[in-house]
DNA sequence: GTGAAAGCGCTAACAA
DNA sequence: TTGTTAGCGCTTTCAC
């Protein structure tokens, strides 16, 4: 009771601070939550992260990231690292390359609570936090064809990632609910690289039906071919309208200001955060999947001037 | 020998992996660096981040993220954060509140090997990778008069950061340098808070004598003032030219497209890394500065079409 | 070369 | 309530 107070004011006052890693190796625990996304660079993702590091700091989780490159390979070695590293969990958001998810798989063999965010794993039984890519997609390009647009192209990543896949259906379902006919030709997948941003957009201008509405699928793209489109000596939105995703703070204040879709990436880390956090909590929780809305934010790129066309019967 | 073999087969079988909590015990190190930024979402930090992790992941570290916010009080506890995870070594990009530099002296004290870069701390005898923000602010600054431009404004943050008080220091030489008086109503210093920028923008559009060139001290910045100068119904670069700092990816595709500096977040990143590595490696190598350098990039804010005006004497 | 044992710094269980 | 001790899983030393 006496020397207790002796004790503890030896202690403060050498400023002692129990050594963590021997509290770890004893608790079997790190209080740390690995971070898998695939590239920092990515405003999106680096919007995530901050919602993460924000929920994860208050509850005194420290955060571990590593970033995949949108390649499989590198997200596998991530991966083994972040386990080595025995984190208490895991958010992932997975790379453009991974088809397959065999590599998640042992994470649930040594019950390592991961919660998917954003580009979720469908095939695994874990928890999720996503957007409704589908409806949104679908009440977008909706949207332009009620603007009068009707040769509606569109810049998507692989068939294989929930997202892609999701906005893809919702865009060709409006398609078929308008009576418009799917053109192949205004489906563009792109790999991100270095220039083909710019191949694409030229590919699109040079089609002998040219289309007169683009929906990218994230704002730098988008920006990217305003660019071009007007450097061809076209106008957004008259002659081509110009629909982005993400809703990054530039488009605001692009040259016409950017339509786009509100994508609350801070919001869906945070969400992915507190899901985990409550698996790691009570390890025997059921996966929950949660819905994080997204919005559509119209600005000028694509408010035609003109009045919409009369309405089309294709097909 | 021969059960060496059988052992390790099992232990390949039963995909034996060494426990690294207890190897961290044991060793007094866990193969982590921090990583002390203040913001996540800002793209210049969230490319440094991706410049890092390249360096860490490929020796074999991982890397734990904090954001302050750029707050001092959440630099602070984050710092004890990471000193309490047991980090290798850490990275630090000072907050933007950081006048005072009391908390990482406990580090020198601990002998926790740390690298600034950025926005360094000069006060302390620790390696630092910045880059040449005197110069290549008087190059810019050289380079706008150059262009005939007589009254520049400057946006730029608090004294005490060191990027941005080198990067004053060489604006105002160079308007010395050309018999220009400073003129402390062009002189700005932002806070980064919400709708700052208009009310900066429309303060400085307002002034008796308007300025005629704009030096930003990011690109972000720097495209939103364009966007509210071109509201106001006047020219980008013919009334007011605009200089951004960075060389975000954006950049060239905004109209007209941003005259800007690179500033290899990236390399600078990286190169921080690996100093802090080969300090992990060898606790006695001597600090070292480390300048990477960045260098214009003229596009068309900046442009004049004009001739330049001839020289006038002020003062 | 092989094997046993001490110990990293803490926590939790147990004994006093 | 208080003090003692075993043990988390590894590495490294030291004896064999």
């Amino acid at each position: 009771a006496e020397t207790r107070k002796k004790v503890l004011a030896i202690a403060h006052e050498l400023q002692y601070q129990p050594n963590s890693i021997a509290v770890n190796l004893k608790q079997q625990r790190t209080n740390t939550i690995g971070v898998l996304i695939p590239d920092t660079g990515n405003p999106f993702f680096s919007r995530a992260v901050s919602g993460i590091q924000k929920i994860a700091n208050t509850s005194g989780y420290n955060v571990m990231v590593c970033q995949s490159n949108e390649s499989y390979d590198t997200e596998k070695s991530n991966l083994q690292s972040l386990v080595a590293a025995h984190v208490d969990g895991l958010l992932v958001s997975i790379s453009r390359e991974s088809d397959r998810t065999d590599h998640f798989e042992t994470l649930l063999q040594k019950n390592i609570p991961v919660v998917f965010f954003d580009r979720v794993c469908q095939a695994l039984q874990t928890s999720q936090v996503f957007t409704d890519n589908y409806d949104i997609a679908f009440e977008a390009t909706q949207y332009l064809i009620a603007k009068g647009c009707r040769r509606i192209a569109t810049i998507t990543g692989p068939r294989h990632l929930y997202t892609t896949f999701n906005r893809f259906q919702g865009y060709i379902d409006a398609l078929t609910r308008n009576n418009l006919v799917f053109d192949p030709d205004y489906l563009l997948l792109t790999d991100y690289r270095q220039g083909s941003v710019q191949a694409y957009t030229h590919h699109l201008l040079n089609l002998e039906e040219r289309p007169d509405a683009i929906f990218a699928m994230n704002d730098i793209i988008a920006i990217e071919m305003m660019h071009i489109i007007k450097k061809q000596g076209l106008r957004v939105p008259d002659d081509i309208a110009v629909l982005g995703f993400n809703n990054e703070p530039i488009s605001a204040f692009v040259e016409p200001s950017l339509s786009t879709i509100e994508h609350p990436a801070h919001d869906i880390g945070a969400a992915a955060a507190e899901i985990l956090l409550s698996h790691i909590k009570d390890p025997t929780a059921q996966p929950t999947k949660k819905l994080i809305r997204s919005s559509l934010v119209i600005r000028e790129s694509t408010e035609l001037r003109q009045p919409p066309l009369p309405k089309v019967r294709h097909a």
